[in-house]
DNA sequence: TGATCGGGTGACAACGTTGTCACACCCCGT
DNA sequence: ACGGGGTGTGACAACGTTGTCACCCGATCA
């Protein structure tokens, strides 16, 4: 900008105000100001920019893995939110990894961002605490804040989703219903759970615990859970599963099953034919629709979930200084045939 | 650090040297810095830092779309090469529109990142050259830099790979083989295009434009197009597909003739059953070994692009500088089901 | 004529760091 | 007692902007 100025012949400041079209510049003066930019190829550090004005028209986000669909998708319209009002976005994927959330949060704040769509993996914010009170913005998406931390989320109805997903289950008749979810540590994993026990209490069902399996989308274990089950003198006739990849992962387990039952010695083994169980999965996922049977599922809107917290987001940070908001958005049923199938054996 | 170095009753330089770990402070002065540093919750800007240091630790990450896996998964590759050298990364979309990538380019340059990896949307990045010379580094991946541009460049065996696709339908008895590309202002499409129409000429086989059809990848036009193709005397009974998101609305459209067709009224119409094409597509994508039959691909290794993209990218900021690289990644044929069909009409 | 006004411009400090250099001090060898 | 070397510490400028304030000058008004 000195290069500039001086090439112009007039003094910083005079830059300064064309570079960011403050009033009060006559206009041949603007354009000789131009005129040196052009020739020198200057372009603004955004950096001491910054410095000097304290916002950086950047936020972060934190998510568990850009690529799994359901957070690429929260990201795509986190970024786009975030370009109408003129930020930038630090991507950070934490993979479930506590430390790690912590890391990337304060590698964030360190670099000043504005603000935060924080997808949490642990449960323990306290290290956001001072973040919060020098001023940095933090909206949770997806799942809620640790105890102790008085700020805004923007979840799914993940209880609700589920009991809607089960109760489908159950008016097509299921009794014995398995439940497959993720890692019971993780929130949105023990909400779902939650709803499949109060769907089965409406229905005067009882809860048996070994109809459930929760744990990391890990074909294998997936494989052997539902195996297990399967195994049983009174085997599920149905299943529902928490997430999209324990979808697609219980939808590859029983076909193997399927596969590998037909020529099976022991008849006690499988008890029910893998491809008569009914299948309600949580979380819309590519494809479902194009299986044979289609998948029903219950639909949740990640786009929706990035949108809602960042606008969120830039609510606050236009200064908007209302009490933490907690928004839930609502779930939906896609009956796809999957779900419709009756109880069989 | 002035509010700490008052505290702890020690001058500014002390602090820094505190914080940054350096050498030649005394154990016991350390100590009582880092109590006040506590005490305050101070937290070093980062943003002064780069702007007297000169280094961001940060990079920019252009691509089309972080919600298409391909990319994501390309991200997230980036993004962990970034992680393991203690940078940070900044994502943006270009959504394939030359306007937003330059816009998003020339964004981060102003944040000073130290470099960046583009995923190129436009083919003319005479923008980019001042930003070069100011010393910003960039390495282009999956697609070529505009001409005149000096740069790194990862890409995947585009060519090479289509052709080994349409050779593989070739050695299954195929002779008309129908082409479905994205746009064919997008070079991957360009190559892919040239890939088919090299293995065409090795078999001795005539290139016919009526069995060639390019555009973004929606539904509407892919289900229009293949019906045309399909609708002609001498129709394809095989195709080829241009990239994932092709391929998925090929096997959709050809269901969707398949049910039509059953009952069509016209014997003309459709002069092949579509559950009998052949097909062989350009990319991987998830389920695609789960639908029936099973779908053979020509996979590429997005994330593999994204790590040898960033690294390379390290390594020049890491003071590499011998000439511009051109890295052209291989590509893998995946039997599966659908590309071993045989011609059948 | 002198006071007032406002548009156009510039000098300067400040943002929060870090690199450079210098200083004070202690220990050692002469 | 003196010089030399090492260690711990600090003063200061600089990074590239922008906010504040002051200045100059021609035009307008009483």
């Amino acid at each position: 900008m000195n290069d500039v100025a001086a090439t112009a012949g007039v003094a910083l400041k005079t830059v300064s105000r064309v570079v960011n079209d403050e009033p009060g510049v006559n206009a041949a003066t603007a354009a000789r100001v131009r005129q040196a930019i052009e020739l020198l190829g200057y372009r603004r550090n955004d950096g001491a920019r910054v410095l000097r004005r304290g916002r950086t028209a950047s936020i972060g986000l934190i998510i568990e893995d850009v690529a799994d669909p359901f957070y690429s998708g929260l990201s795509r319209a986190v970024e786009d939110v975030a370009i109408r009002n003129g930020s930038l976005v630090f991507t950070g994927s934490s993979g479930e990894d506590p430390g790690r959330e912590r890391e990337l949060v304060l590698a964030f704040c360190a670099r000043r961002v504005d603000g935060l769509v924080i997808v949490p993996a642990g449960s323990d914010h306290g290290y956001l605490a001072p973040e919060l009170s020098a001023g940095i913005r933090a909206v949770f998406a997806d799942r809620p804040a640790g105890p102790g931390l008085d700020v805004d989320t923007v979840l799914c109805d993940n209880a609700g989703g589920a009991r809607s997903g089960v109760a489908h289950l159950i008016a097509h008749g299921h009794r014995r219903i398995g439940f497959l979810g993720d890692s019971a540590r993780i929130y949105t994993a023990g909400e779902r759970l939650r709803g499949y026990r109060e769907a089965l209490e409406t229905a005067g069902l009882p809860y048996d615990g070994s109809l459930v399996a929760m744990g990391a989308p890990e074909q294998r274990r997936i494989h052997a859970d539902i195996e297990r089950m399967m195994d049983q003198a009174d085997p599920p006739t149905a299943l529902f599963t928490g997430n999209g990849r324990t979808t697609v992962a219980t939808l590859r387990a029983l076909e193997a099953l399927n596969a590998q039952g037909l020529g099976a010695a022991s008849p006690a083994r499988i008890a029910i034919s893998p491809a008569r169980i009914a299948i309600v999965g949580f979380d819309d996922f590519e494809l479902a629709d194009f299986l044979t049977p289609s998948v029903t599922v219950i639909a949740q809107d990640p786009a929706g979930l990035g949108r809602t917290a960042a606008e969120l987001l830039f609510r606050r940070l236009a200064g908007d200084d209302g009490p933490a908001e907690g928004i839930k958005l609502p779930t939906r049923l896609i009956p796809r045939g999957s779900g419709e199938l009756p109880p069989h054996r």
